[in-house]
DNA sequence: TTATTATGGATATTACAGGTCTGTAATTAA
DNA sequence: TTAATTACAGACCTGTAATATCCATAATAA
């Protein structure tokens, strides 16, 4: 019950491409240099998150990356499921068992009229308990931690992005 | 990003003692049978739910298990966090990259003086992530599913366990 | 054309979930 | 006390996914 470290990649360069906007894109080289991670390795992710339109790349001479929507448009939960896969956090397996006649109740008088929705009771709460979680990470986006970023470094001021 | 088949067994083996609180203890052989898993394997799962204080278990001849408290003590981010472990979702690896500088403020006016605080601002957005999702876990208990599931079946009536 | 940059595929490596088997210890019935 | 029963702990195997590297290819700009 862990993110990868691809998400963390992911989220960082976001961050990064977020945070950097002088001129239009940036190389996968910086990006590799600045997250302390391989290129071949950050390429992957960065492809994924072109194919599904958060990142958009230009190959050739000075190509690179750069965000496909503003900042403020990209949560935490896309960068998550694009990385992660939406794949629900709980998915029974034994629906043959027991158990199962007595929790989901399909066996019984009502039939096979239940079974689209999900009637299972200990989905149910799982299913909840990830709505809780999608709910939170949506609310969040690449944007607002640049924000509280900048917002904490007023003081020390060091015009990096004056250029 | 998904919860193991082991804590859907835990859940649902939990469930089953919750349920069948006729005599005392149910033995592993019913248990995996019910929930149509090898005794081995479940063994393994009840071994550390007893661990934690969750079940109780009697070796023995008519041994076997049965919760160690209440079923409405036994939250649902209990026996997550003794099956999946309790490391959190998010957990940074590169704090020497160049970004951490930026985004966790450790380099400038300040110092290390903010070290020991989660003033990673991308951490900060996961735990509260983390935070919701247990606050919803630790709402439901094995006792609120079984009080959904008799309620449900009240029309069909199967005196299963009359006995 | 040529240098540069991203892309995709193939491949290696490692970690871990999922699962089995076996011998041992504890408990009770006889 | 003995024997049957049951849980327990550990070693072990296996398949799959995460992590990571390398290379050949395609696209782009100068
Ligand atoms: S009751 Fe729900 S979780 Fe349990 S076996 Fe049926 S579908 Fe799966
Ligand atoms: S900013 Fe936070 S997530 Fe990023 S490297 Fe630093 S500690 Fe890790």
């Amino acid at each position: 019950m862990q993110f990868s470290k691809s998400t963390d990649y992911a989220l960082h360069a976001l961050l990064h491409l977020g945070n950097s906007e002088r001129h239009n894109n940036v190389g996968i080289k910086e990006l590799a240099v600045t997250l302390g991670v391989s290129e071949s390795y950050l390429s992957k992710i960065m492809s994924k998150l072109r194919q599904d339109g958060i990142v958009r790349a230009v190959p050739g001479v000075n190509g690179g990356y750069e965000l496909a929507k503003p900042a403020d448009q990209i949560t935490f939960l896309d960068v998550i499921q694009v990385i992660e896969g939406r794949q629900q956090m709980f998915e029974c397996s034994n629906t043959n068992s027991q158990q199962h006649q007595l929790l989901a109740d399909e066996g019984t008088d009502q039939g096979h009229q239940a079974r689209r929705g999900s009637e299972c009771l200990v989905e149910k709460v799982m299913y909840g308990a990830e709505q809780q979680l999608h709910q939170y990470l949506q609310a969040h986006t690449i944007q607002t931690v640049i924000d509280e970023a900048l917002k904490r470094n007023c003081s020390g001021n060091h015009d990096k992005n004056k250029k």
